[in-house]
DNA sequence: CACAACCTAAACTATGCAGTTCAATTGCAG
DNA sequence: CTGCAATTGAACTGCATAGTTTAGGTTGTG
């Protein structure tokens, strides 16, 4: 019976973990400090490690609350019935924008570090965000294709290709604190254009 | 006069230089004690404070050092005079090959963390690396345009997609940790995938 | 009310790290 | 050889943090 690393609930556990994801997302992972999060929760620290065992499980169990809650939010985005060029152009945008949110560029720039010398991290947040989210988009270029609508060979690699394709120059610009603002323009653009390439290739 | 957070050389200073490197690619920013730098240069640690005022600037001068030798080092593989699929190949495949790398992994992990708290030290590993990455495709690109092999309104944009096509799958496997070893064959197959959709747009 | 589980505040341990200081030493230039 | 600047090592300051402990307070439930 070695120790499993446990969580164990209790009547606070959600404020906890709310006030873990507000300052983890405010100083990253290593500049968050444990009182910082357990005054941020209205609780005391002893209460927070009666729940979790060390720093790494509570950052662990706010990101894997957190991709839940996202799948779950962008499960109903695409409409199966309509065609390729407006299925993509909406998740594409909705994909961006997301990208571009402060919460997802800090679990990125977190999860990427710490994966160095914390692999199951990014190996759990890798499979519950990009790869889940490519799966989704999968399903939809199936019918597709089969619709004749596309002519992809490998739709998995499409659906990659996609996403990427979605990160030009706006995302790569917020992951490094270039540029931090975005306009509504500058979204619709790069959408179009990723679109445009995307479908140069596998459209029909 | 204020302190103009100066670097000032002496005899040691390139020991210093890639002691500070090898720490830093192996324990990240955070994880690097300046007394495992100093001791991994063979320098005590006030000589190391003669040059750099703190660790970031340290850093910094890391990253600029190394980026600079990098732009160097790539700067003599496009062929202006070969058709678009060609150089595109060959760019894609040494790109490719630079992203999964550790120094780039690691670099890119430690410049998005820090990013965040640490402005410039983004900002001049963005303007050092991947903006300059595509200025120098940005003139191959316009030659081939004014060739009539490529039609493109927006040649930026372009090697900005081309680009980020490259990352797909592979990168995104590594700044995770998922993937760790990349054989030719995945690398071949994701750049041969990547110049098809590019050219599947642009080419004529 | 009584009781058990839960929670709290605050002090405490132990550690580690950035950056400084200084007397002693080294190595190079003239 | 002399003298000056660079370098050294080691101790030291000061701070911040992860995680533990303790003695006591709160809360809901039967």
């Amino acid at each position: 019976m070695d120790a499993p690393a446990t969580i164990k609930k209790g009547r606070k556990f959600d404020a906890v973990l709310s006030g873990a994801r507000a300052v983890f997302l405010r100083d990253g992972f290593e500049g968050a400090s444990v009182d910082d999060i357990a005054a941020e929760a209205g609780v005391s620290k002893a209460t927070l490690y009666s729940y979790v065992p060390d720093k790494r499980m509570l950052f662990q169990e706010v990101a894997r609350h957190e991709c839940a809650r996202m799948a779950e939010a962008t499960l109903d985005i695409v409409d199966f019935a309509a065609p390729p060029r407006e299925v993509m152009t909406a998740t594409a945008t909705s994909l961006l924008r997301f990208l571009l949110s402060n919460f997802s560029l800090q679990m990125f720039r977190i999860c990427a570090a710490e994966s160095a010398r914390f692999p199951e991290l990014g190996q759990a947040f890798y499979e519950s965000g990009p790869e889940m989210g490519c799966n989704r988009m999968v399903l939809y270029l199936k019918v597709a294709i089969a619709r004749g609508e596309l002519v992809a060979e490998d739709p998995v690699m499409m659906a990659e290709q996609f996403s990427e394709l979605c990160k030009t120059r706006l995302w790569t610009r917020a992951i490094f604190g270039v540029q931090t603002e975005f306009t509504d323009a500058e979204i619709e653009h790069v959408v179009h254009e990723a679109v445009g390439t995307i479908l140069a290739r596998y459209g029909t």
